[in-house]
DNA sequence: CTCAAATAGTTTGACTCCCGACTAATTCGC
DNA sequence: GCGAATTAGTCGGGAGTCAAACTATTTGAG
């Protein structure tokens, strides 16, 4: 009520109320799982922003890959390859379907299974996006180091290998 | 299959390989990304399954040790450091208000934040699930080896800080 | 041959996360 | 003081994930 503009001039000189405070990470803040989620984290962002506008996230571009390498190949094993559920992988290929990258085919000797092909326009879609692929693990790679790169993939397939006993399926 | 001409004994446990058919990675078999997203992703299910009793995700840890770590700090904070978005605390905290073990308590000096504290179930229940992310982590250095530790960190902190956008901060 | 179990894929429901719009409180200009 | 801009947190919608239930087909025991 008394306030003056005298005495608000005398509050103004204070530059420190946006200090986001800085956290104590403890204990959390050495831990390899945490830098391997955040690594892991930017690492997808970078690829989603690289291939922006191609509508492309790394799975989507991995579903697309491992078609293209595999031709013929049925859903489940795209499923297991990329470590997803089947039912995660329909409205992906629905969708893949409808822009014409992909066919879904019977497979003759099961009719139960589909058989996924990548039409000219998915091997076209892919090779763009390949090359999105290939400048963001070549900026990767600059940040591991060349001399690191093959020990560092040792140690993350070691983890793979050594976590992952039974987490799928 | 080892389909042994049981009787009506439904229990006929079949952990049989299953091996779906080899795929072929190429390229995609030699990135680091995919390795990264790979032992990410097996990281966090080995600690979710082994802190299942707790009901508690590798976040849902994190937030109540920094909670406890920082004692009072405020939901915009915490969400900073763990690099999450605002709402999605929300639901989080909602949770663990509603379970007794975080109290959500509105700041004196700025009556629109929420300032977090540990009840002490909630120090109980973090200190549980700390016997559980150090065992975690003991058992991904076991993999990662003594001697590449520090510099597998250098190396995830190098993407981290090369690739992330500072979209936040 | 017949019928029950297994398998490929889809659908549905729950959960988590983000973004953008919103509400409430604060701060600042006047 | 009174409103505009700012900030803390919540709400609603959309995307992505899994598990379980479901359909259609194949396999196999008898």
């Amino acid at each position: 009520m008394a306030r003056r503009s005298a005495e608000k001039l005398k509050i103004v000189p204070q530059p420190e109320p946006a200090l986001p405070r800085d956290i104590d990470f403890g204990w959390l803040g050495g831990t390899v799982g945490l830098h391997l989620r955040l690594a892991q984290e930017v690492a997808f962002q970078a690829f989603a922003r690289r291939a922006d506008g191609a509508d492309a996230s790394p799975w989507r571009f991995a579903v697309l890959f491992l078609i293209d390498a595999n031709p013929g190949l049925t859903q489940g094993d795209l499923a297991a390859a990329i470590r997803r559920n089947t039912s995660s992988l329909t409205p992906v290929l629905d969708d893949l379907c409808r822009s014409g990258y992909v066919v879904r085919e019977r497979l003759e000797s099961d009719r139960r299974a589909y058989t996924l092909t990548l039409t000219p326009a998915g091997q076209a879609a892919m090779a763009e996006l390949m090359a999105s692929a290939v400048a963001h693990e070549r900026e990767i790679d600059r940040l591991v180091g060349r001399a690191n790169r093959a020990e560092f993939m040792q140690i993350l397939k070691r983890i793979i290998g050594g976590l992952g006993k039974d987490d799928h399926r």
